[in-house]
DNA sequence: TCATAAAACGAACAATGGTTCATTTTTTCT
DNA sequence: AGAAAAAATGAACCATTGTTCGTTTTATGA
């Protein structure tokens, strides 16, 4: 699979997000036409991404919200009723989102190395395909209200786990080198990150997500899978 | 050299960051006895890097900041003009402080194998010694002044460089396997980071520096050393 | 076309938070 | 000890910003 494959396959996924996000809010966003909400709805997360990833969400006021959408004051509070909660229902769809497609890519594979290939290249995928998100979701984790920090954090392990758990099968199985894949985990979830925290780095040096995903796969193999000579 | 070792060498950094700080703002710090304005730097900046690092620095406030130093609102603005200002010399002033260390310890050594390693032995201590100031250096980098911000950037990019020309030394001296020393630096990089990004769950795995040095080395070096037995 | 509902509007209110400065407290030096 | 300098204090000021709500505009449907 290629970035331009996975693009095709997950084409609708900004507007479910939104439309996910109405369905499960009727109560508190006041607008009765479902077409309207998610229009509207869609371009709120883009613009509240886009200022927050320039200068904060704490230091994004209402007002540049209301500015980079177009929409007033009042509007917006017709579709969420604070700041707060804009953040919260934001972080919470866009979260649980990217949580399910991760679990399910390795759903019907069984050999590790295959499993360990699928879920790198499914998350460089998933962070290119959603980066302002996933670049938000990190910065701002620490500001998240306490419920929401929470879930960043465990959804954050639990991507750590289902990669530490592939390096235990491969070594169990005797296709991995004897190395602890608790660091093993963290080292590979880091550089993963790093695609979606140096975005404009790696623009400047001309470097797509497939040629990113090819050196990353070289270089953990180097290190776990047995016996490939140098 | 171990971590106990480094912290010897680099005893008084956090001393020296303040006074390096008042000496060179003695126009606007109005505060005449030095050991005096040393010491409350020393405590305003230890204050502001907690907070910050919990909160955002845009979400601290003075308020915050008198309650956590124990100083008055009007003490603390002897010491520097503006919030903004205190930004500014806290990052400039650490900057400054990590780039010259960095420089300096690849000086009189001249094989790419021993570079690499000293380099990334330097970078985590370093990292762990200041911790607060690299974490509050990456998260609030957006944040930044134009000025302080290019700062940062520059010298992330200096690090970068950095490695990037050991790889290629090596690469033509022909001890490392050929590969895009550009992305190789970039990977590194990230790995560094997460020590200082991730410290809270380094610690629940009860990883040392010195462990996650020799990991990272054996990491870097099953990828990049030719000839290496698996 | 017109009446009614839906949506958008933006000025006004209240709370927050950076900054100042007249005053008090502490230190220094004779 | 006492005067003068240095340092610290915190209440008050004012710009900023989250939020509301009475009004206006737009869409719907008979």
């Amino acid at each position: 699979m290629t970035f331009a494959e996975f693009q095709k396959k997950y084409y609708l996924s900004r507007q479910d997000i939104s439309r996910k996000t109405y369905l499960e809010n009727r109560k508190t966003i006041h607008i009765k036409k479902e077409a309207t909400a998610v229009k509207n709805l869609d371009i709120i997360y883009g613009a509240t991404l886009k200022i927050a990833n320039k200068k904060g969400f704490q230091s994004m006021t209402m007002r540049d919200l209301s500015c980079e959408t177009g929409m007033s004051m009042g509007s917006l509070y017709t579709y969420f009723t604070s700041k707060e909660e804009l953040l919260t229902t934001l972080q919470e769809q866009h979260c649980s989102f990217f949580a399910h497609i991760l679990e399910e890519c390795v759903a019907d594979e069984s050999d590790p190395v295959a499993k360990l290939r699928i879920v790198i290249l499914t998350h460089l995928y998933l962070s290119e395909a959603m980066q302002p998100w996933f670049y938000f979701s990190f910065m701002e984790a620490k500001n998240l209200p306490r419920t929401e920090k929470e879930k960043a954090v465990a959804s954050d392990l639990a991507t750590e786990k289902m990669i530490g758990d592939i390096l235990v099968q491969g070594q169990q199985e005797g296709v991995f080198r004897l190395h602890d894949p608790q660091l093993g985990a963290g080292i590979i979830l880091a550089m993963l990150q790093d695609w979606y925290l140096k975005r404009s780095r790696h623009a400047r040096k001309d470097v797509s997500v497939d040629q990113y995903a090819a050196y990353l796969q070289k270089f953990i193999e180097a290190f776990y899978l047995k016996g490939v000579a140098s």
